[in-house]
Parts: structure tokens; C-alpha cells; sequence
DNA sequence: AAATCAAACTGATTTAGATCAACTCAGCGT
DNA sequence: ACGCTGAGTTGATCTAAATCAGTTTGATTT
């Protein structure tokens, strides 16, 4: 019977290691809060490439919109070529977080985004994803909820940009990390940059030099420890102070 | 009988001078590229309240969210409050165009939305929207495409923000403001700014001081008239390629 | 292990825009 | 017709971050 295939299938989301059911994203990802029905018809749809090389595109500034993708593991940027033709970061995606919302608007990417390290991704073809949302109103809800966060995460950097210092910008980037990575179980204190100074100040709106003093000013006044790309956050409260504060200098 | 009682409806759509149908902004609308059955329903939805006065709020930072809107006639401006406390203006609205998906990712508004001038809005109630999107594929592509519009020019801002100069960031906007205008077959050259120079410096990240000297510059240098909130563009030209170049000083 | 090269750091100097301080001007109420 | 208020402009000064100019480090090649 049909049936009977479909309830084996629905068996296989809970024993085959890369359904989503399986997956330790899943709490952050699209699959939240689906019952399994729409899980099973997600998993169905989810496309797992073989992963990607550092430096390696994901998809380039000008392509066909097909797809979001969800990060597995590994990291990604997003940027985007500006009215002088250079590049602006607008993103970094860590594991369990969606990326490729920017072809939405007319089919077409407007951002490149590539691995920053040995990434895989799920890649969730977008016109599958529509049909799944007209027929299954709690992911249309929850695909509602994920653009209203890329949405939310772009005004914040907004005013990150129009208002904050160099110090704060930086702080509130790192601690933007460490929580990402609480959210993931992970180690919120000890972690990794995936991204260079040059992505960094890039990202933030300022030069390889202000980021590079920005790190050794904190490491000075012990609230963390730098080494290459390896972080240690010390006094996260006090770097969390700065957001705030106009900021007591020295 | 019940169809014949549809189609008077219909037949309203097109004689109603508040419907969709009838409406100046529908190019740029929720209604574009809808078919007759899907504009009814549409339609059917929208709420159009008395207009608001200069300074009135639409929604507030909190409130829940429950309607996304669209500008009928006047303005409005989006703000948030950042970590600091301090007012952070994220966009700018002008007729026909759509605001208030903020509140997608959790259903609270981040942003407050006020009226810069007597404003009239169109207030879709979410609730319906996502029923009549789990129904009507045409609305749903139509309503990410509006989605995708909002996340492509907060990203444009982004880039604006990181890594252009004063000049350039207000040249952007004035340009913004035109290009929008003209799409309502309004004059591009000559027009009035709804939003005061404090609105425009915070938007951009500038002080008004700086603003203001810019909007000085601009008129000694011959690429605009300025008188208070009035402005006529008189070389479009060289502002755009101050947004390309390095930008010739003085 | 010497040579090459790029990323990151640090110091000196410059500068765009912030800050501080007047001043102008258009309402607006009395 | 009066000051009063707030938005906008203009000028003088200050400063955070950019720019310019090395230096250090570490990875890669030979």
C-alpha cells in the first residue's frame, strides 16, 4: 500500500542520521516546531550536497535564486558589490542558521555567499519550499518567522553602523558570536573566528587597522584574550557594558 | 443566490474608489499582478482607517503585531531604539510602498512606525494575509517578493552605511527618494522631504550639522536647490557619479 | 633553513565628521 | 508687534578613525 510506504518512510526521518529529525541544528533551523508529517515532507525536499571548500561560492551576486541553505557546519559570509564596485559584507552565518533570503525580492541573488571554511550546507530548493508552504500552514509560519529574523538581524546591524564606535561595533559582533554559539551548545567563551580582520572590518564599516587595535585594546584592558583567530572572552559583562555606556575610555 | 452575490462584489472592485483595483499605488502595491478573484479577496481584507496626524504613531516597539501596512498618502518613518537607548530612524516610507514586517520574527513590533505628515495607510491584518497566502499562490509569491524588497534595502543601507561618506549618504538618499517618486509618476526633480534634517542625519548616521552642510555644499556646487524641506535637483547626474567615485572634493 | 608572501599588528600623521557655540529665521501664542 | 521656541545653518575646534608606513609572525615553497 501507498500508505504503508509512507509510514516506513516516516520511520526512516527518525533513524537516518541526516533527516532533519536527527539533525542537532534542528532547534535553530526551519524543522522547528514541525510535527513529523511536515518534517517528513521537509526532509524530502532538503538537498545535502557534498560540503564546501573554504573560500568556495555558494551561490554568486547575479544567479538564478533557487534556494535557501541552511549551514550544517562550517561558516559562512554573505556580501554584496556596491555602487563603487566594492565588496560589503552583509552577513555571517554560523551552523543552524538560514541564509540566501536575497533573491526574494526579484529571483535573481543580489549577495555572493561563500564558505569561510570547510562548510556544508542544506540546500533547501525554493520553489519546493513554496509549494510546502501553501499546503502546510506551520511552515509557512515558521519560513514567515526565519525572514522576519534575517530582517531583525539587518536593522540591528543598521544601527550597530549609524551609532556605535569601533570598540562597540567590535564587542557587539563578538558577543553577537558567543551567543550564537550558546544557542548551539557550544562553548560561548572559547571559540574560533572563522572570518579574517579584513572580513571583520569590513563587515563593520572600518579598516584592518581599527579592528586590530580594538582587539589589543581589549586584551589590555582584560576583557579577552586574542590569538590569531582564537578568542577567549574574559569579562563578557563588562564588554556588554560598552554597548551601553558612552563608553569610559582607558 | 450566493454566486450572484460574489460577483456584484467583484463588480464593486471595479467601481469602489477605495479598492485595490481603483487605487493610484497599486503598481508598486500588494495588489500588483493580482487577478480579479484574488484582488477581491484582498480587498475584502484591508482595513482603511481615518488618516494620522503628523507625529502619530502607527505602531509602537512592543506592541504586538498584528497588520503589515501600506502608505496611501504621506509618509512615514521606522525607528527602533538601540542598545544605548538612543533613537535609530531604519527607513523611510513613501506611498505605495509597504512597512511593519518587524514583527515576523516573533510577532512584536522591534521598530515604531510614525507618521511624518497627515498619512493614510492601508492596514493589511496578518492573520487574513497568511490565510489568503496558504490559499492563493500568486499572494504568496507576491507578498515574499514585498518581504525580499525590505531585505534587499536594509542591505543596501548596510552598505551605505559601512562605507560611504557624508556626501555620498545623503546624495543616496535624495537619489532614493527620487527614484521612488518617479515610480508614483510624481515629479523626480522637484519635491518636499516629509522628514526633518534630525530624521535625515539619524538615518543616515550623520549629525545634522554635517547633513546640513552637505545639503550647502550640494547647492554651492550647483547639483541642487535646497530651501528648508524643498528640493529641486538640477544636475542628477553628477550626484549619481558622486556615488560611484572616490568623489572630486570641493 | 632560507626565501617568499600574506595576515596581522603597531606607530606616526592626517582628516572627515563630531562637538561646541553662535546666529538666523519662521511660526505662534499672547 | 512682542518675545519665545525650535529647526536649520554656519563657524571654530577637537577627536576617532583613516591613512600611510613599517614591523612581526607564521605558513608555504624551494
Amino acid at each position: 500500500m501507498i500508505k504503508d510506504d509512507v509510514l516506513k518512510n516516516i520511520e526512516n526521518v527518525y533513524t537516518n542520521p541526516s533527516s532533519c529529525r536527527n539533525c542537532r541544528m534542528n532547534s535553530l533551523c526551519i524543522s522547528t516546531s514541525l510535527r513529523p508529517e511536515e518534517l517528513y515532507k521537509l526532509d524530502q525536499v532538503i538537498k545535502r550536497g557534498s560540503p564546501f571548500q573554504a573560500q568556495q561560492a555558494i551561490f554568486k551576486s547575479g544567479d538564478k535564486y533557487s534556494s535557501v541553505y541552511a549551514v550544517r557546519s562550517g561558516s559562512v559570509k554573505t556580501s554584496c558589490i556596491d555602487a563603487d564596485g566594492r565588496e560589503q559584507v552583509t552577513g555571517f552565518y554560523l551552523p543552524g542558521e538560514i541564509f540566501g533570503w536575497d533573491g526574494l525580492a526579484d529571483n535573481f541573488h543580489h549577495n555572493t555567499a561563500v564558505a569561510l571554511e570547510t562548510t556544508s550546507v542544506c540546500e533547501i530548493p525554493y520553489h519546493q519550499l513554496e509549494l510546502l508552504v501553501s499546503t502546510t500552514p506551520p511552515v509557512n509560519r515558521h519560513v514567515m518567522k526565519l525572514v522576519g529574523k534575517e530582517i531583525n538581524a539587518d536593522q540591528k546591524l543598521i544601527a550597530l553602523l549609524a551609532a556605535n564606535s569601533a570598540h562597540q561595533r567590535l564587542a557587539s559582533l563578538l558577543l553577537s558570536i558567543s551567543a550564537r554559539l550558546a544557542q548551539q551548545k557550544l562553548s560561548s567563551t572559547r571559540f574560533r573566528l572563522p572570518m579574517s580582520r579584513g572580513e571583520i572590518s569590513n563587515y563593520l564599516g572600518l579598516t584592518v587597522e581599527t579592528v586590530s587595535r580594538a582587539f589589543s585594546y581589549f586584551q589590555r584592558a582584560g576583557y579577552l584574550k586574542v590569538n590569531k583567530k582564537e578568542i577567549e572572552l574574559i569579562d563578557k559583562r563588562r564588554l556588554e557594558r560598552l554597548l551601553t555606556n558612552p563608553e569610559e575610555c582607558d
